[in-house]
DNA sequence: TCATTGGTGTAATGTTATAACAGAACCGGC
DNA sequence: GCCGGTTCTGTTATAACATTACACCAATGA
């Protein structure tokens, strides 16, 4: 099933691992804890435990989740669970850039690039839940041009795209042909 | 690049109105009304009392309108007013394309286009509220292609553009001058 | 007329997010 | 070690956004 035969790529999740059912996904989960540990470390900042489990929820799968997803998972490994326990632990986790926040589903995402300052974009299958971001590049610069000859300024960009994914195309089409 | 060369902007809606504090804006509701109006009676739906204010109150600015202080105004004009109400009027006017819904704010703002079967983004000022959608054009052929290359397909577009307006730019660079 | 449809009234509830304040844990200086 | 400031967590309550479910009514068209 996750076998990966002839593909030469180490690190399994630089692809396009959402969209891709054969990824080896703990390397995701731990890669993603591991960057953040890191991460905090050189900031000084402290990686407490409820903020690493909520991560690490977030990163089991790429569906992006909702923080009363998160809030009942937490309660069910005995942490204190009340709303504001959660709010500020994906504060903290967006603030670091080790989240983003998809508005148009209330809802939580890994990123794994959080060193990295970017402006990320997201593709959401509505069928399967899942999300991919996809940086951001030359969409970010045509986007500012565009928007300074308005006389406007961006400073936060919200580009969410939802449709069907690969995977989920395949499977309508299977559907289809059954009629 | 996303030019507009016809700019024989005879209706001063057609511009930038969200940004320009100049314009007639009694112009922009009565335009958006009888364009409603139009609308419905060519689809044979019914703009009623309730949708029709809605749509009114939602045009009174150029700032997205959440729908409790939609529900709020209502309750002022003596309609009915129970979450359902405003909801149901709201899906009404989004179902016929008289509206956006803006997800990164939970709000609604009325569209000067409901006749072309568009995908508008839109530029929101973090300072005064306001919000300007531009027709998408080239970036939701950018969007897509770019997607396909991913073996996905989109369907529909969340481009929110967060920061600040011409006008508050320039109130905010004179208080800065005044340090 | 009567059944159908679409629109509204109303109560209750579900879902997402924040405010406010008390207490516990951590950390640097002594 | 102990203290004092800061950061993190616990707890209660509430705000803000949105939907379900069912009853009623009014327009439409056999
Ligand atoms: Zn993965
Ligand atoms: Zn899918
Ligand atoms: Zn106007
Ligand atoms: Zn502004």
């Amino acid at each position: 099933m996750i076998e990966n035969n002839d593909t030469s790529a180490q690190d399994s999740c630089d692809e396009n691992p959402a969209f891709n059912n054969r990824h080896n996904h703990q390397d995701c989960i731990s890669s993603a804890l591991d960057k953040a540990q890191a991460l905090c470390r050189t900031r000084n900042s402290r990686l407490t435990p409820v903020r690493k489990r909520v991560l690490e929820l977030i990163w089991q799968s790429h569906k992006p989740l909702g923080a009363y997803q998160i809030l009942s998972q937490l309660a069910a490994d005995g942490f204190n669970s009340a709303p504001p326990t959660v709010y500020r632990a994906l504060d903290f986790l967006l603030e670091h850039g080790l989240l983003h926040r998809i508005a148009s589903l209330n809802a939580f995402i890994g990123c794994n690039n959080p060193n990295h300052n970017h402006h990320g974009y997201f593709l959401i299958c509505r069928s399967c839940g899942s999300a991919q971001e996809i940086e951001a590049g030359n969409l970010s610069t045509y986007l500012r041009k565009n928007a300074s000859a308005a006389g406007f300024v961006i400073e936060s960009e919200t580009v969410e795209l939802s449709g069907l994914c690969p995977l989920c195309l395949e499977q309508q089409g299977h559907s289809q042909s059954d009629k």
